[in-house]
DNA sequence: TAGACTTTCGAACGAACGTTCGACCAAATC
DNA sequence: GATTTGGTCGAACGTTCGTTCGAAAGTCTA
């Protein structure tokens, strides 16, 4: 497969983002480390050492890949956020932009997901940055649905790490074709978080472990 | 593997385990292709090629980690859930089960969640049942749970995919002096799950993006 | 003590890695 | 027509990779 047939005339920049398309798709693929510059040349058409003249590193290729990526999503987050007041209306949104911009770039996300800790240096300063900004917007939006509701105590951090969790996790199972799309699949997370995450924190039904034989009764409680 | 155990085996069963202990921890820092057989040398204090006499290949080394943490937990999980019929128990069960694994063996268990298809071939088929057999005792659990309280015809793979997802994300952000530890987590986690699969679907508000055609009127809930 | 079996490892293999370098070429500028 | 500029690439660099091999050391029985 060489490339996608009109590399030759791309200008520079266009052919810089050609460039990230292929090599996100590869490090998808094989993993940063199982990856090698040459795979990337392969699968883009340029050549081994031509690479080198928009790129100065295999490092600097994950980093371009990754600060992109967080860059478009939070700069669309933001977007889709302004002038919407209503925190549970907020948090659909964020869980709508998150997943619509993850299964159309499915890709760029897995290497988001996956290649958390392969960068060094100002690379990982910088990606960690726009990252802890993006966690800190989802923090606001619950705080702010939490004291809208009156919620439970739930620890902040434990709530949207899960949430991320939930929804990053999608890349090891998602089957285009068989599984829903991102406005079902985002409508599902976001509800399942909102009930889990603001219902009463009473046990659905409690039993404490003692022994191994010792079986307890239910307590029916209705949600 | 055979468990009849005369005394020069087992030692040397152990000392496998010692490779294994220490390839766990450098394939959790580095990834598996990032991680050289001489960094695992280095890390176990067993010479380079002294390792391959406990071990046929790199990919034989993730292989039995991978195996063998599986089998733990699986295992692990049938003995805690025997007795227990009341699945919401159940469930707690599992959540529990996981996570005090997870927290225990974090080296493992974020080979685990971070090299799934690093695999080739037989070694791949292999791990893929025990997972695939992990899996099904979950979704088990969740259909006897949807079907007890007849809650909503949630997509069961989402739903249970969703779990996993939560607890599986944890070795990305866990600090074990500032988290909480495995008891708190799971049980902020199930119950977290349970009331938000459980609750009824009907959202807890709801607008339309003022964007498109179609708008819904958004019924409001209380919870 | 001799011989057999298990365990260990230094040294080396060929292959693959990220990166560099200088030659090349087409188009634009003088 | 000569020179510069932006883009491209084959060939090679030094290093590291997974794996192998034969020798040696340790342990056990006879």
């Amino acid at each position: 497969m060489s490339q996608t047939g009109n590399s030759d005339q791309l200008a520079s920049s266009q052919k810089l983002e050609h460039i990230l398309r292929h090599a996100a798709q590869t490090f998808a693929e094989k993993g940063y480390e199982g990856a090698s510059i040459r795979d990337i040349s392969l699968s883009s058409g340029v050549s081994l050492s031509g690479l080198y003249y928009y790129v100065k590193s295999k490092q600097e290729i994950l980093y371009l890949i990754q600060i992109h990526t967080f860059r478009t999503i939070v700069a669309r987050l933001q977007d889709s956020l302004r002038g919407v007041r209503a925190p549970s209306e907020r948090l659909r949104i964020f869980v709508r932009n998150h997943l619509e911009y993850f299964l159309q770039h499915p890709m760029e996300m897995k290497v988001l997901a996956h290649e958390d800790d392969a960068l060094e240096g100002v690379y990982r300063k910088d990606v960690a940055e726009i990252k802890r900004k993006y966690y800190g917007i989802v923090v606001e939006i619950f705080e702010a649905l939490r004291a809208e509701r009156r919620g439970p105590a739930l620890n902040p951090r434990i709530a949207v790490l899960s949430l991320f969790g939930m929804m990053n996790w999608i890349h090891t199972w998602h089957q285009p074709h068989r599984d829903p799309q991102a406005e079902e699949l985002s409508n599902t997370m976001a509800e399942m978080f909102l009930h889990g995450v603001m219902s009463n924190r009473r046990p659905v039904s409690r039993q404490l472990r003692s022994g191994r034989g010792s079986v307890n009764v239910a307590a029916r409680v209705a949600v």
